[in-house]
Order: C-alpha cells, then structure tokens, then sequence
DNA sequence: CGGTAACTTGACTTAAATCAACAATAGTGG
DNA sequence: CCACTATTGTTGATTTAAGTCAAGTTACCG
C-alpha cells in the first residue's frame, strides 16, 4: 500500500457558480486510507482490491460542501473514507428531514432512479472514495466481492433507517434524543472509537431536522438529559456519558 | 412452466403452539406464479431461474399470520407472490411502527444480525418464495443474477424507507395521508394494476401505525380527503380517486 | 338476526411547535 | 488580545396539531 495511486483534481460537479471558498486545496493529495476491515473494501482478496482502486477515484471535500443535489443525475456510488457526512430530502416549503448521518466505513448514492434521492452534504472536511454506478454491471468480473460488500452495507442502511422509522412514529423527544445518542455511541465503537465522549459534529438544527423536532425542542430535551445526569456537555459538539444504561433505558421508553 | 416443482408442507416456524385455525389448508397445492418481469427472478436466464426454483421453498400462508418475528434467527430471505405483508416493530410497552406494507415483487427478511429486525405478518392470503440466506454465499456460481436482483429491491426498499422518514418526521396527518394513498396508487401500477380503486388490505389501526398516527387521526383524515372530493370510499378497503393531481398536491404540502 | 369488532365523531387534554427574548460562542478585524 | 458582530444555542410564554377519552355508528360474521 505504498504506491501512487491515480488521484484527480477536485471538482464539484453539483457547483456551477464559482462562490466556493477559492483558498480551499482543491487537490487531493493523499491516498485514501481505507480502513479494510469494515469499510467497503473488507473482505476483498490483494487482487480484487488492487482492481477496484483502479476503478475508483478519490476526492476531499470541505466542511458544508454539497457533495450531490436530489435529483442530480446519479452517476457514482460513493463510500465514505473520512469525515462526517448528512444526506437529507427537502420539501417545497423547505421543511426538511435528514434520513442519515455517514461516518468512515459508510455508503451513499444508491438509487435505482436516474436521479439521487437525496442531497448529500459534509458536515466536516471529509474525504470520499467513488465507483461509477455502470462499475456494477462489470463488477461480477472485476471484483464480486464488492457487490457482495456493497449489498451488506445497503442491508445495514435499511436495518438504520427501520429503526428510525420507530423513532419518528413512535418515540417521544426524550426517547428519540437518547436513542440517538445511543446510537452514536454504538456506531463509534463499532468503528474502534470509544464509547464516550460523543462527537457531535452536527448542528442543533440538523440534530432536530434528523429526530423530526425543533431546535427548541432539542435544546429543551439536551437540558432535561443533563438534568437527569445521564450526560454532560462539555463543549456543544461533545457529549459525555455518565450513565449509559440509564441512556438506553430512556430510548426504549423505560424512563418512569 | 409447467412442470411440477418440489412443495413442502406448510409450518409455521414461529409458532410453536397449537392454536392456529387447523381448519386452513396446511399444503401448498399450487406453482406460485411468479411475475418475471418485476419480482425477484426478473431477468434471470432460462438456466439460472431453474436452479433459483430449485433452491427455494414456497409457503401459503393464511390472513393475519405471524411468518416470523422480530429476533426470530434470520434463516431465510423470502419474496412476496401474491397477497399482501405488513413488517412492524414494537417497543416493550405495546407502541408499535409498521415499517412497511408489502406486495407481490417485494422481498423482505433482509438482515445483517442474527435475528430478523421486525415481524412479518399476513394482511390476507399470501404465498411466498423462500430462499436459505447462506445460499447467497454459493449464489454467485448458482445464480449471479439472483444477488444482483436482491441487491436492486435492498435499494428499492432504502428508498421507499428514507421516503417514510420525511412522512414521519416532517409532514402533517393530511399530507401523510395523501401521500401513502399517492404511494398505494403508484405502486399498483407498477404492478401492472389500475390506479384507482386503490386496494386498502390493512386496517384504520395499520395505517395509524404505518403513518405514526392514531385511529382517530386517521378516520378523520380520511373524512377531510372525502369532503375534499379527492376519495370516495366505497367499502372501507378501497379508495377511489377522484382527483389524482389535488392528491399529489396535498401530498407534497401544497394544499393551501 | 344479534353481538362483537372496526370505524367515526365529538369534547377535552397535552406534547411539541411557535413566538419572543436572551445568553453563549465563534469568528473578524483593529 | 480585546471589542464587535453574527451565528448558534437556551429558556420562557403561549398556541396548536394531534392525542386521549368517551360515545355513537356501521359493518361483519356466526
């Protein structure tokens, strides 16, 4: 893994109009380090591996950068390799739902549609690896196993977006925020980061357009769980976690 | 196609009990018709759809029936044939969010745990087409086309969940309503069926908990869409559309 | 028919939204 | 390093959409 791999120039292809912070590098100069124990690449042989990092190509991208609109035609399917990535949808009102938060290891961009349902969009600087979509009909040649991975980590996705489903139907606020919490923690640690503190490299309002609630609401919710010593806010993009079995208890409604 | 392929006895695997009707019929006596052009088996060659029909079982199921439950073992993956499925998840106190209403075409039992992460439930009489989920391991030499269809409707079903998370999170009662009758009638001509009357197999008491609603919302959601004259509701499991377009409006919040 | 379950409608309550200040934090430039 | 401003987050007062409670009504099934 010490070669060099064919890196190309950073390009927005959702950007037309040149507003974007021009003293931001617009070359990536490093090679993604893919993590190959959980992210797409796990399991694929040293030939299969080297094929698809002949496929891909990489890009880094700054914070709050529009990766890809709704509705853009949907060309790459995209794994996330560093940084913290929102996807949401929006309505005409410009009412809005998150339907995910991406950290290393996860996917983004599938669709069967022409265009993609969602906007993609950095939350920090984050550095992406992408396949074209038409990779997939050649892929059974090319590498079968990252079809195999690719469909795991799609299975995942739809599993995370079930569980939210319950969250936005069923949950109150207290119950959502703690689940979320919970989540986070888990998903960390499933990334061999530690439990606590939390990153919460998302805004207030993401975290309220991500639970279906107010800003208010989560700020109001914040406090109550503080109040209830089940954390402790440092900084506001940190949480500590006092009492993680009192925190899951709260998610699944055991908090009377 | 008109062979006569292996059929196995119909059992429960959920229920170990005895207190089904046992007055049901408990064999399968017909091939389930699968619909190659939009289910599972869709563009299979004449080779690999026959040794897809030699792997999976088939299953008859009778109406409101348990084919398994939320942390079952995760054994099989299953495709829907004919008839209609709701999938739910409950919360310990009784709060239940179904995830999703099934039909013919559709798969579910998709998982990357040990257990399955919601219940699947009749709504009428349905029949099924089976798979073990370790044959997906082997499936690249069996059916390499199978993963790929499998994949397809894995992408099919994130789609329709991060559209339900905007429902849920975002929208109100009406515009919930709106949009799953929109969604119904969508779906039914995809299937090849006419979009109006629109099928409603599930009870007010499904759709309050499809919708993150109660029964009462529902009812009377359903009342306002009829003074509306945008339905008409000849029995209390079909709406007839009478103004599509105003439907799509209200769907999308611009019912004002 | 008769009785139960499913659905509808109305009166009232409530969890979360909205509206409105206010406080903390993070940049920015002198 | 310290004001100055803008942005983000918190807290309080009030409103509202949907929930809850309570009758009715309709439909279904033996």
């Amino acid at each position: 893994m010490t070669a060099s791999f064919d890196v190309r120039d950073f390009r927005d292809p959702a950007d037309t109009d040149g507003s974007k912070p021009s003293d931001y590098p617009t070359q990536l100069c490093r090679i993604c380090d893919i993590n190959r124990e959980t992210s797409l690449c796990a399991r694929l042989s040293k030939d299969e591996f080297t094929r698809v990092l002949s496929m891909r190509d990489q890009f880094q991208f700054p914070p709050l950068h529009t990766i890809f609109r709704e509705g853009d035609r949907a060309q790459h399917i995209y794994a996330l390799t560093s940084g913290s990535v929102k996807l949401y949808k929006l309505l005409s009102d410009g009412r809005r739902q998150i339907v995910g938060f991406l950290f290393p290891g996860d996917v983004f961009g599938l669709t069967n549609d022409e265009g993609y349902p969602y906007t993609a969009e950095t939350l920090n600087q984050a550095s992406t690896c992408r396949f074209p979509q038409k990779v997939l009909g050649q892929s059974r040649d090319m590498a079968p196993m990252l079809e195999r991975r690719l469909f795991d980590l799609a299975v995942r996705e739809l599993m995370r977006a079930h569980e939210q489903m319950l969250w936005l139907g069923r949950k109150t606020a207290l119950e959502r925020l703690a689940s979320f919490l919970a989540s986070l923690a888990k998903r960390a640690v499933e990334r061999g980061q530690p439990e606590s503190p939390i990153a919460l490299p998302m805004s207030r309002s993401d975290i309220a357009d991500f639970l279906g609630l107010t800003i208010e609401t989560v700020s109001r919710t914040f406090t109550h769980l503080k109040k209830l010593n089940v954390i402790v806010i440092p900084d506001n993009s940190h949480a500590v976690l006092n009492n993680p079995s009192l925190l899951n208890k709260l998610a699944e409604g055991g908090g009377d």
